[in-house]
DNA sequence: TAATTAAATGAACGTTCGTTCTTTTAATAG
DNA sequence: CTATTAAAAGAACGAACGTTCATTTAATTA
């Protein structure tokens, strides 16, 4: 009936935010409800109150945080010394960097349809910005359609967090291996061996 | 207050279905209530139960006729004479397919986690079921690895649905094309000019 | 035409929802 | 040490949820 022993409160901000975005990404935003999240954290429901203004304010504080830190690791990337380096380069970085974050990927790319209006455009330009350096990439390829293949590629690395689990037949380096090569073949770079990058 | 003049049972059946098809891929099962499916329909909610016992019996009969009936159009496709031109052919049948009925791919992919357990595994087995049509085709080609390559080919192919339009810059003869193209390049057949199958 | 069945109504059920409020107490600042 | 603030509790709010039920009337059958 009052504050607890040892509570902190950005301790208590961080358990939500880690809760909910598994809950989110195992049930769907609006299956979940306010009470499941504080039992996940331990903690009262209007106790969420003290760190999220709403519901919705915790689910776009999620997606923004998620596409912000990864545009940010990819601007960190070294710059490819070709193209086709460069598009390697892209397929393993997001492949490495989606398989290890499958709840924020696939929060991102479902729960977009449950924000409102102006929170669905300020997400939606971050995504727009993420998907425009792959398409910066393919502007030095020969390649029926720029756009419908950047779609392509896109989906082809983005579905692999649907079926990824840890510990499963393959690794990560392996999985990313695979892709890399996937990718290559698709815009028509047959190389029997691609570098890792 | 009564049966309204005019209502017949397979008529008001029918645009539950389809009423409540596009609700749930708008705004996901969880989000949809029985009385916005209702009001779509324009009945009231208790005129639903006439017709399913539940919401859940309402999504789990939408899920099983879409994948019953996407099995049942690739059963009744032609063989093939060759393991390309049989992959060909299953890109563009699963393209052409697919962009035709968004709706129902989007709500089969992605509400397979609002099933209860005896429902989810029922989905799980004909998903399988269609999966298993790939992976027995590329069973014929050399693969770095064969089912991380077919689960590439079918995020590609299905994510065509997220962003695909009628009546957008490109048909859906040419979508299907473009695609195939990528698909057979990712198995490393690279002729220039795949047949129309 | 009379009896039966099918289709819809609107009110109501108990539950759960997101959120607010008052109160209590731990942590922190002066 | 005292005053203040931060963090939690628990009860309560009206609204919306899926579902049930008794009732009414149209369509169908005998």
């Amino acid at each position: 009936m009052a504050r607890t022993s040892g509570s902190i409160g950005s301790k208590t901000a961080g358990a939500i935010r880690t809760q909910s975005l598994a809950l989110f990404a195992d049930h769907g935003y609006a299956a979940v409800s306010m009470r499941m999240i504080a039992d996940a954290v331990g903690v009262g429901v209007s106790a969420l109150y003290n760190h999220y203004p709403t519901k919705q304010a915790l689910l776009v504080h999620l997606l923004t945080d998620h596409m912000q830190r990864l545009i940010l690791a990819w601007e960190n990337q070294p710059t490819a010394p070709d193209h086709i380096l460069a598009l390697e380069q892209f397929a393993r970085f997001h492949i490495r960097y989606h398989i290890t974050k499958p709840d924020e990927v696939f929060l991102s790319y479902m729960e977009l349809r449950a924000l409102e209006p102006d929170n669905f455009a300020a997400l939606n330009h971050l995504r727009n910005r993420y998907e425009a350096f792959l398409t910066a990439i393919l502007r030095d390829f020969d390649l029926q359609d720029r756009k419908i293949t950047a779609m392509a590629i896109l989906g082809m690395l983005t579905g692999a967090t649907t079926w990824y689990k840890p510990g499963g037949r393959l690794s990560a380096q392996e999985i990313e291996d695979i892709y890399a090569r996937l990718v290559l073949n698709c815009v028509g770079i047959t190389t029997k061996e691609p570098a890792h990058v």
